[in-house]
DNA sequence: AAACCGATTGACTGGTCAGTCAGCACACCG
DNA sequence: CGGTGTGCTGACTGACCAGTCAATCGGTTT
């Protein structure tokens, strides 16, 4: 049976996925070769498809690890009766936070995945969307309760949230809008300040 | 002289184009053959090498094409000397105009171009960067003159007002979020009340 | 009519990789 | 001590495709 054998030292799927990460977040998924997998991962080609079926394979695990997360957060934020706007704050603050603790994995996340809605994630479609009604909910949530405005569609206010937030982070990414502890912190309450005081009955 | 000699019946240029609009759109760029574009405009393979140098300069040359209207729109908007709310309507009334008249056109340049500042878009990054610099200045001219609150960085502000146009454009794209011309009819002044609303001072 | 020249054709080449597979190394067992 | 299986290795192959180029076409000039 399983205990019998000592599991490796090493974990060898974790260390080629971690190596993955590096290797997308450097040179993209496409002009990444297997081999480079392997080599930053210091283990053999052939390894590489001991544990995986393909390279798509290994940037999906990536993919699906990260967004369950997500999602798992969003639902949470939901769930916990907070005040609307303080639930949309949770979810930006996740995000950010995500992207302070491994800018290398948000990084191949969005690059790779969620902006590449044509090639590869097409095939995660159905969990991105997920995403996106579940930020809808928390909208027209807050609409009957009267805590946001009426007249802007939750699906359409949705978009805008997580667009603003997702091409923050691409700024961050491309060094196009400067970086550091200080915007990280300050994140969150800004895109909340932005989008909510526009949803907010005045 | 050059009008001894008639043009061309047909501008096979601009047939190639054309032409690649529709494929790259259909199947995205790095799906697509060179023999794909040739097929679709009616022409040899060769042909698409007389006119241009490479796959690649293909695809430079729409997204230059459309993108410097763009800028030159965006600039025009900030010299107009209206409201500065007024400025950014105009600003996302015309990506989503140009979505609405030609969505296959934007849906390459958004998808392969824009979002994908990792491999292709790199080049482009100068340009694209131009954009959200001119959407900064209107917003930091807006709050020098009173009409934004100055709580929110010009930088900051720009990017989540860019990136909310271009999730809900890709929310279209990707059937995400219904697309008929009652939206594209409202998209720029909800567009702009969602952002305005949270940028002007209460 | 013959030379000329840009437009057009499509077969071919060279290089690049994803994925395969035959076999090695080592631990443990009977 | 030989047998067995799993982790691991890396050379190899088959498919794919961007870009080349030699040849042809059709109109214009002399």
């Amino acid at each position: 049976m399983a205990s019998s054998k000592a599991a490796p030292a090493i974990d060898r799927r974790r260390q080629i996925l971690d190596a993955a990460i590096r290797v997308f977040a450097r040179q993209g998924f496409h002009s990444t070769r297997v081999s480079d997998i392997a080599d930053e991962a210091g283990v053999a080609y052939g390894l590489v498809y001991h544990y995986f079926n393909s390279k798509d394979e290994v940037l999906n695990e990536l993919f699906s690890e990260r967004w369950s997360l997500l999602l798992a957060a969003i639902e949470e934020a939901d769930r916990s009766g907070a005040e609307p706007r303080a639930k949309l704050e949770t979810v930006a603050g996740f995000i950010v936070d995500s992207y302070r603790h491994d800018p290398e994995l948000m990084k191949v996340i969005i690059v790779e995945v969620t902006r590449a809605a044509n090639s590869f994630g097409r095939t995660h479609l159905p969990e991105i969307r997920r995403a996106y009604d579940s930020i809808a909910k928390i909208v027209a949530d807050g609409q009957a309760a009267g805590a946001f405005r009426g007249d802007i569609e939750p699906g359409f206010a949705s978009m805008a949230f997580y667009g603003a937030i997702e091409q923050l982070l691409s700024g961050w990414i491309f060094d196009l809008v400067p970086a550091s502890e200080t915007e990280f912190g300050q994140a969150k309450s800004l895109l909340t300040a932005t989008i909510c005081d526009g949803l907010e009955p005045r």
